[in-house]
DNA sequence: GATGAATGAGTATTCATTCAT
DNA sequence: GATGAATGAATACTCATTCAT
């Protein structure tokens, strides 16, 4: 039984595919070719269309939170995990455009089954930086007037977008570096000059 | 003209159906019961669904950021200025559900046409952020240090993601006021504590 | 509107594609270039494929079964009752060979809503002819050892039988009047020669 | 030999599914898991899906017609001969549930090759009637008006349509005793009171 | 202008059949 | 012989779009 390896396959073509052309746009013939294998044969690893798009979120986006969430775990200095979150989100987004593409676009939807998995493992995604911030203004590193709740959001929204620009240029832009640095100075010290 | 007010009716209510269904599952047959019309009629406001979509985006969203750039350009004072902008971005979302679903959702779209207007109108819209920060860095109001290109996304996604909760929550959320002030000192000051 | 008439004439077309390759085999194309319509039409009037179906049977059988036992209630005499049944039910399956074939094919289905219709409309007809031995035996005019549950099945599947082989001969057959005539004599008299 | 021991298998199994669920809608996954076989299996011993159709018709329906002729063939009396033909198709149906429900369903196809079959062996079984009312009439038993071409249809559809009920109902229904001699009953006697 | 019945291109999915192991 | 993973042809059904009324 090969069926890992191919199931693999199929799901990485499949995130290839989405990216190019978007869930509703992609043809199951379209992830088939591209995975060398017939159309029938998806549905040996997958219940339907829809479903494949779930296993991509699920499992693809699955690894790289786990990966996040467990590089941050051994540390405990608020403003080092905050430094690593920012550095391994941004690093992943950069590496893995296709998949970046499909959280971009496919996250989004509004069907009833996408919004369960966002409001399921995303959310817990998102918390990492609330609790983050939260201990931070326990060792009083963060300002306590910072609501977690809103600046976790804010902080997301910042990353999410400036990824964006990776996935959808073609040109050159920021570095990974670059914008890893600014990002970190943004909300760490705000954009205000500071006043003698 | 009795026209231009069908021509609105649809584009409301192909508003709302996008905003409800996303724009692949909404239907023709859905915008034409909402805008109580046949069918067909939509055909002679639209040359197609694809246009609806692009024509909400166009005329609904450019709208907006055409009210939002006109009260900046009353002001001089960047801090004003970036004041106003956020309060008028989260109060228009927060009042129009529908439209501030559609852009979270249907302005991802990979569609070529979509990605177009996004590079197009969207882009100048982001535009007036970092022209805002320049001409607060030339007061030596903001710190130089701070690149534009990257700060404007990354304040956009902040208050794009803050405001999504209130497009897909039901419940009762941080208010447009708690909201506006957070992320000003989130991205005025930073978060961290400024020791003595 | 002109549904009604586009409703009988899918209907019909669909009765002839039925009787000649059978449900399965029937594509609704076959159906739709009989009747003349895009296939997309057949669906403006009927659910889907086994709705066709169902309603073949529910109409177009619903009718005769109507005819059939109207043109009975007329009748007070148990033996002019039977022999009427004989000839219409006779006379309506050499008339309508496509019709005739799709009952004696499509009414035996194992589907669970053929099933059904079977147990609802059809049962009702074969009672019809329980209730004339019945009366017949109140006046004495059949033997009392017949039992109607039994006869009634015996009766109806004699008839079906025979009639069947209209529907499926290409060659000459035995006629209607002789049939008729020697179902009666059969079911009435027996094949027993009576001894003196 | 292990093989017929497992192509016969299959063809219990073929007819226990194809009973059940009908030609079309029977698997031959269903088939083989049935028949405790893999899928591949199944076309070692037959070409196709068809195949075992056309030969749960020939092969087990062909020993039933062969067990009825052979004991019809031993006897002489006309009387007899259809009363021994009655018993056994009746007990024969009555026993073996899910080959009644597919000579009931599956021998109705409009298909070609179905059609080619019953045309063949089934008429030969019918016929058996017919032959036994002919030296029924030359031994002056049987009246001499009836016509065995005829009659032979109508005997064969009263048992047939009398005997599903068997396979269809799931409650109690009338004996095969009871049912037996009603059917003789009926066609030999008639129904008609006989007048003193 | 407005209607909505009719159109027919387009596609996810099924399942009989094959064949490498 | 036996397996069951892989194949890909086949088709019911949907829905954007058209056009006769």
């Amino acid at each position: 039984m090969k069926s890992l390896e191919k199931h693999n396959k199929i799901l990485t073509s499949a995130t290839k595919v989405f990216a190019k052309k978007g869930f509703f746009n992609a043809r199951i013939s379209d992830i088939a070719k591209e995975a060398k294998v017939a159309d029938g044969t998806i549905y040996l690893y997958f219940n339907n269309k829809f479903d494949i798009l779930i296993s991509v979120l699920e499992e693809e986006i699955g690894k790289i939170i786990e990966q996040i969430q467990k590089s941050i775990e051994k540390e405990t200095d608020p403003q080092k995990m905050l430094t690593i979150f920012v550095q391994k989100h941004l690093a992943t987004m950069k590496q893995n455009r296709n998949l970046a593409e499909v959280i971009h676009i496919e996250l989004r939807q509004s069907d009833k089954l996408v919004k369960e998995y966002r409001n399921k493992t995303f959310k817990q995604y998102i918390n990492v930086i609330s609790h983050i911030i939260q201990r931070g203004q326990e060792q009083n590193v963060y300002r306590k007037d910072i609501k977690p709740g809103i600046a976790k959001r804010a902080f997301f929204g910042a990353l999410d977008e400036v990824s964006r620009v990776w996935a959808e240029s073609t040109g050159s832009t920021y570095s990974l570096e670059e914008t890893t640095e600014q990002i970190l100075a943004l909300f760490l010290n705000g954009m205000l000059e500071k006043k003698a």
